[in-house]
DNA sequence: ATGGTTGGGGTCCAA
C-alpha cells in the first residue's frame, strides 16, 4: 500500500474550501499539510475535513495570518508545535506516524511556513528580511541539535526560498528578488545540509529542468508568461528516502476558481 | 522604473 502526502499553500483554508475537495476527489491524498490556512484552531473547518475522509486533524492556527495543519486519513501519535523567533507565529507544527505510514519505522512529518522576508533583501532596513534569515538559523540550530534528520523524517512546506537557478523562470533578473538572493539560498543550503535532507522533488525532476509550484497573482497570463518560483519544497531524512517513490506538481490547480497563488505537491510514499 | 492581485479584517498590512 502507498501512502500519498501533499503540501500545499492554501492562502485562507476556510475560502479554499471547495478547491480542497475537487483535490481530494481528483487526486486522492491521505495526508494533506496546509500553511497560510489563516484562522484561529477554533474557527477551523474541521468538521469538513472529517467529512472527506480525513478525521485526524493537527492544527496550529492563528487570526488573520499564517498557520499550518496536519489533516489524515490515518491515525499520527503526536503533535508538536515549535515556536521560532520569539515571535507568537503559527508556523509550524509535526506530527509522528506509525510503522507502515511512510515507511517501515515510525516517521515525524514536519510542516513548515517561512516567513516570505518583504520586499527588500536587507536585514538591516528589512525587519522582515532579518526575520526570516533568523527564521532560518532557528531551524538549522534546532535541526542539528536534536539530530531530526537522523531518522525517518519528512519536511515540507512553504519554505518562501527558490534555491536553484532553475526554480525561478529567470535567475539573473532574480538575484536581488526577496526568495533567490545570494544570502537566502546559502541559509537554505546550510538549513539542509544540517540534516542533511535530501531535496525529494529534484531527485524525480533533474536540477537542470525548470520547476516551479507558485506563480504570482499580480500577472495576467500566468500560465503563457509562466514567470514562476519553486517556494515549495518536500525533504526527506536519508533513511525515508528511499520509499519516496514519485512526484505530482499540481501545476492546473493555479488555473482553478478563485485559486491558491500556490499548487499542491503530492508525493507518494511506499512503506 | 513601475505596478500589477489577493486575503483577512476592518478602512491597511502581509504576501
Amino acid at each position: 500500500m502507498a501512502t500519498r502526502l501533499a503540501t500545499w499553500n492554501i492562502n485562507s483554508v476556510r475560502l479554499r474550501m471547495p478547491l480542497i475537495e475537487d483535490f481530494i476527489a481528483q487526486h486522492k491524498p491521505d495526508i494533506i499539510a496546509l500553511q497560510e490556512t489563516k484562522c484561529r484552531d477554533a474557527e477551523f473547518p474541521s468538521a469538513d475535513f472529517k467529512r472527506l475522509g480525513f478525521p485526524h486533524v493537527a492544527i496550529n492556527g492563528q487570526k488573520g495570518y499564517h498557520g499550518v495543519c496536519v489533516a489524515s486519513r490515518v491515525p499520527f501519535t503526536r503533535i508538536d508545535k515549535r515556536e521560532f523567533c520569539e515571535k507568537g507565529d503559527a508556523r509550524h507544527i509535526a506530527v509522528t506516524f506509525e510503522p507502515g505510514v511512510l515507511s517501515g519505522d515510525a516517521a515525524t512529518l514536519h510542516n513548515f511556513y517561512v516567513p516570505a522576508g518583504g520586499d527588500e533583501p536587507d536585514r538591516d532596513i528589512n525587519p522582515k528580511f532579518a526575520h526570516k534569515l533568523d527564521f532560518l538559523d532557528e531551524m538549522e540550530a534546532w535541526f542539528k541539535k536534536e539530530a531530526l534528520a537522523k531518522g525517518h523524517a519528512v519536511l515540507v512546506g512553504d519554505l518562501n526560498i527558490a534555491p536553484l537557478e532553475t526554480d525561478v523562470w529567470d535567475h539573473k533578473k532574480m538575484l536581488k528578488i526577496v526568495s533567490h538572493t545570494a544570502v537566502e539560498v546559502e541559509r537554505f543550503g546550510r538549513v539542509q545540509g544540517s540534516g542533511p535532507w535530501v531535496d525529494v522533488m529534484r531527485r524525480f525532476v533533474p536540477p537542470n529542468e525548470k520547476l516551479f509550484t507558485w506563480w504570482s497573482y499580480r500577472s495576467a497570463n500566468w500560465a503563457e508568461a509562466n514567470k514562476g518560483r519553486r517556494l515549495d519544497h518536500v525533504w526527506t531524512s536519508e533513511k525515508l528516502s528511499p520509499h519516496a517513490k514519485s512526484l505530482e506538481v499540481i501545476r492546473d490547480a493555479r488555473g482553478w476558481e478563485r485559486p491558491s497563488d500556490h499548487v499542491p505537491v503530492v508525493v507518494t510514499f511506499v512503506p
